[in-house]
DNA sequence: ACCATGACGTTTC
DNA sequence: CGAAACGCCATGG
């Protein structure tokens, strides 16, 4: 691809380092990358993500609000309200509850 | 080259 | 406090 794939692969690689049972926005993320106002852009790479061929656990990855937007490219099922819950991360209505308390902000984290 | 869309976020009404 | 509009950046048609 191009150079620009650092800009994608940066993002997946925060994605992927993400703890287990913690989740983070799109915005924290961009924001980390220095691309603070292409949030969406954040989003789009993880569209791509499913071209990567590392996994990319983009159900870790919600919006500002913890909804679960992007839950339909996970199969259009509850797969990533699943797995979420999985992690033992409380889910209701697409909803990620308890937000605070599992965000994981990879600038305040990994400042 | 221009218009439309999108896994978002912030500001304004 | 709640909802709506605008802004950003990139990709697709």
């Amino acid at each position: 691809m191009k150079e620009s794939d650092n800009f994608f692969e940066k993002v997946y690689q925060v994605a992927r380092l993400i703890p287990y049972g913690k989740v983070t926005t799109y915005g924290s993320i961009a924001n980390y990358l220095g691309a603070a106002r292409s949030a969406r852009m954040v989003g789009w790479a993880m569209n791509n993500s499913h071209n990567q061929t590392k996994e990319v656990p983009a159900h870790r990855v919600v919006n500002r609000k913890g909804l679960l937007t992007g839950k339909h490219h996970f199969g259009g099922t509850n797969l990533m309200q699943q797995l979420l819950e999985n992690e033992g991360i409380s889910v209701v209505e697409n909803q990620i509850q308890e937000l605070e308390k599992v965000l994981w902000d990879p600038v305040k984290e990994l400042s």
